[in-house]
DNA sequence: CGCCGTCTTGCGTAAACCCGCAGCTTGTTG
DNA sequence: CAACAAGCTGCGGGTTTACGCAAGACGGCG
């Protein structure tokens, strides 16, 4: 059985390498890549089933690598192991587990213990394991109280990205105002207007700008999800 | 000698321990800290001179703590740590460092002899080291070529936390107009034009937003500066 | 089938935004 | 002091946003 570790921090892969070698002695190789694209490199070449991906990386991020490995080979079974349970990123990770995977998302805070027990489910029982903190997040933002519909978050990131109603509509196949009425939604679910009004006339907040920035003050979104969104709205506009 | 260490991760934190041991025998003490709050009351509490300091913690971060404790202390000596050296980061830290202030910045990627050194010309020599990526990060970012000023700086920010020009304009104390030359100025350099016209009157994009977005792509603004940002904002709002 | 909720679309309006033009106030320089 | 660059400000107008109102479209459900 062989494992590959795809993370940035020399210190932390070197923590995660040891961690392996203690939960799965059954485990006789283990290769390291630096980030995603030497990754994705490595997977392919080695074929590689069972892998720990960081997320957040300089070069190229552990979700964009995720997806074209699975891509590839939609078996392989890959636990995530980050610092943060941004909402953007639980968005992005579920956004390209493909059915029936085995896959597990585990905090780097988490105790050695748990780290072990995550490694053992995913690589040897084939089960997921999501960090409860991380479960709870996914519950809330998936589920409808509270949680964001994917048409919302669609339109969130649109105008994250500084598109026009027009240029969204254009993209999104909509008229011009359905997409106004999408927006309108979103502010309202992003609680735009409290902070907005406040009786005084002058504190008067832009509210396209203050969504976006809410939105990120809240972890909706993070770098990371907008430069996929960019690379994808980049595609968007070669396409035509 | 006493050293302070403020550091989220466990791993890097006792990396960190290590190194200073190795690198200032003369240092007996050396105390720790996983996050802004509690290095800044350590600090306070032990009077510590001598401070290593992540940026990026999730509690408070490495700016927000520097600054309070430069502020009861100015002769405190700190040097930054940090895995980025976003333009964000840069003029964060040195917004905030006192008029003839020892201090450093090294990024993680460091290698250990040059963390060494660093320790050692900041602790003991007071000289200032400051990395040399992130040296040309500073000059580039100061100086007027290609850089931002601050006004500009602050205008980006300003529509950042999504404040209509009206707002804006009673905060800074300007006229709407002045506040609209100013965005003008903002764009141009930010370059929002190219990817927005392009010929085609689709692909249009909202100045306004895109600035935001390329300013985020660009590292100019991350969440730090967001948050710190958004907390001001709230103080000059009870403020009247 | 009729009723109802959700989603989409068009029309119209008030406000906000982007910006060219031109007059003023500064600080700087020869 | 004249000249000039740089920044602030008001005016005017073309676009874009935000949103109420109301008319369809679609899918469940009794």
């Amino acid at each position: 059985m062989k494992v590959l570790i795809v993370e940035d921090d020399p210190l932390h892969r070197s923590y995660l390498h040891e961690a392996v070698n203690a939960a799965l002695p059954e485990c006789d190789t283990v290769i390291e890549a630096e980030n995603g694209t030497v990754g994705e490199k490595l997977a392919r070449d080695h074929k590689s089933a069972h892998i720990v991906m960081d997320l957040q990386m300089a070069n190229r991020n552990g979700i964009e690598a995720a997806r074209t490995i699975w891509k590839e080979r939609p078996e392989t079974r890959i636990l995530f192991w980050s610092n943060y349970s941004d909402e953007a990123y639980v968005r992005g990770v579920s956004r390209i587990v493909p059915d029936g995977a085995a896959y597990g998302y585990v905090l780097k805070s988490a105790s050695d213990e748990r780290l072990r027990l995550a490694l053992r489910s995913i690589f040897i029982e084939s089960q997921c394991v999501i960090d409860r903190e991380v479960r709870g997040l996914q519950q809330k933002s998936l589920g409808q109280t509270n949680g964001f519909t994917d048409s919302e978050y669609e339109i969130l990131v649109d105008i994250a990205l500084g598109l026009t109603d027009r240029a969204i509509a254009k993209r999104r196949n909509l008229s011009l105002r359905s997409v106004q009425n999408r927006l309108q939604q979103l502010y309202d679910k992003l609680d735009v207007y409290q902070s907005a009004g406040d009786d005084h006339e002058d504190g008067r907040f832009n509210l396209r700008a203050r969504a976006v920035t809410v939105a990120f003050l809240r972890k909706l979104l993070n770098y990371s999800a907008l430069e996929r969104a960019e690379a994808e709205l980049q595609e968007w506009l070669d396409g035509k």
